[in-house]
DNA sequence: AAATATTTTTAGGTATATCTAAAAATAATG
DNA sequence: CATTATTTTTAGATATACCTAAAAATATTT
């Protein structure tokens, strides 16, 4: 059995795994997790002791199947009780991270596996991110960054890749929400800020919020 | 903010305060907790330097008003996950304990309260434990033990003081569940063993199992 | 490639929540 | 009421998950 520490160590590695395709050095992890490099060191160890990551020092880590599946399985977690916050408690979608954070490390698959069945099985949380089944499985949906759109280009906003508080409410502020259509009015190449239209509204954004967002074209 | 482990003590103190209207002495406590007696001492300091009850070397211990508040609080936590389980995922009440153990400690007053509303502000739990409201009331309904019971009397069973897989399971296997009527047939002195009558069946049942079912007559 | 900068690890320390074993206080008994 | 038994506390360890500071390895510059 892990602590709480050490599943959230093996759940940032994965993300960092996802988002840059590589094996995930120190000082990364500690950013991350917001602790200190030292700490992640010790802990690379301990969890590489249990098997669930390769390390080589100086050389960072990559999770093993079995560190996969457990990454998976906490993803699923948080993911289905962000989607029971928002569809059943009627929390927004900008309420439900830190909560989500906490749930995701109760044990008990009768928990997590009823609960799914209660949602009727959702397949993305309300960020759009895809939710793993039971058995780790989950469709990618092949999505686009906004900031690699073209003038002219229009898309439906279907995923948000950043969960924290500031970012979601920005966009409840812009009356952006999944499910928008966009269209890129102008590109300045100079900071990579966009002008976009909604259905509302024409307004710029930083690269810093396009860089986020991601769509279907 | 608590740690998981001193709102366990807290909780166990409040029950053991409730079950003996007396202080809490150490041994008590270590024999709830499954811990040392040592153990216990410490916490208990730790405890009062928070001022979340009053500790006296050797005199044992009793919560103030601070310590019982989050006492009711964890109790609300507890008995509306378990309402939870059983009424929306399907759980039967023997399978509620050990998750509610674990989702009694996440911290969020806008979860529980959500929870609350979403479960219709329940009263009691699917044991016939009363749930305190967001407040920390809950209305006690005079309920009687069925060891207090005489022969021929008539009442209807609505609380269960046990809480354990085994208590619960053996419960179901003699059809005794929350709103079973039961009419004391026989009662030996010698054992304090009765031989009690529901709709379906007439059996005899050991001291251990009367002292923990609750009636109204 | 030598010098410098950065990253990572090691060594040693802290707080929490445990533990064992011994000492101290309280309770029960002859 | 003195002795014995029980309960509780103290003292000193242990494991986890952190920390700081220094050393070692790796990467980047000049």
């Amino acid at each position: 059995m892990l602590s709480k520490s050490e599943e959230n160590y093996i759940k940032e590695i994965y993300s960092l795994e996802q988002k840059f395709q590589s094996d995930v050095n120190t000082n990364l992890i500690a950013k991350k997790i917001e602790t200190k490099a030292s700490s992640v060191t010790d802990m690379l160890k301990k969890l590489a002791k249990k098997e669930l990551l390769t390390y080589q020092k100086y050389k960072g880590v990559k999770l093993n199947p079995k560190g996969t599946k457990v990454a998976l399985s906490i993803i699923r977690k948080h993911r289905l009780w962000e989607t029971f916050l928002v569809k059943k408690l009627n929390f927004s979608w900008d309420e439900v991270h830190e909560v989500a954070e906490q749930l995701e490390h109760i044990q008990s698959d009768k928990l997590t596996n009823h609960l799914d069945a209660f949602l009727d099985f959702p397949t993305v949380d309300p960020h759009g991110e895809p939710i793993p089944n039971k058995h780790g499985n989950f469709k990618t949906t092949k999505t686009i960054c906004l900031n690699q759109f073209q003038i002219g280009e229009k898309g439906v906003f279907v995923e948000v890749k950043n969960d924290s508080d500031t970012f979601l409410k920005f966009l409840n502020k812009n009356n952006l929400s999944i499910g928008t259509k966009i269209k890129v009015i102008e590109k300045e190449d100079f900071d990579n800020s966009m002008v976009i239209e909604t259905n509302k509204d024409q307004f710029r954004i930083s690269e810093n919020v396009t860089k986020n967002l991601y769509l279907k074209r």
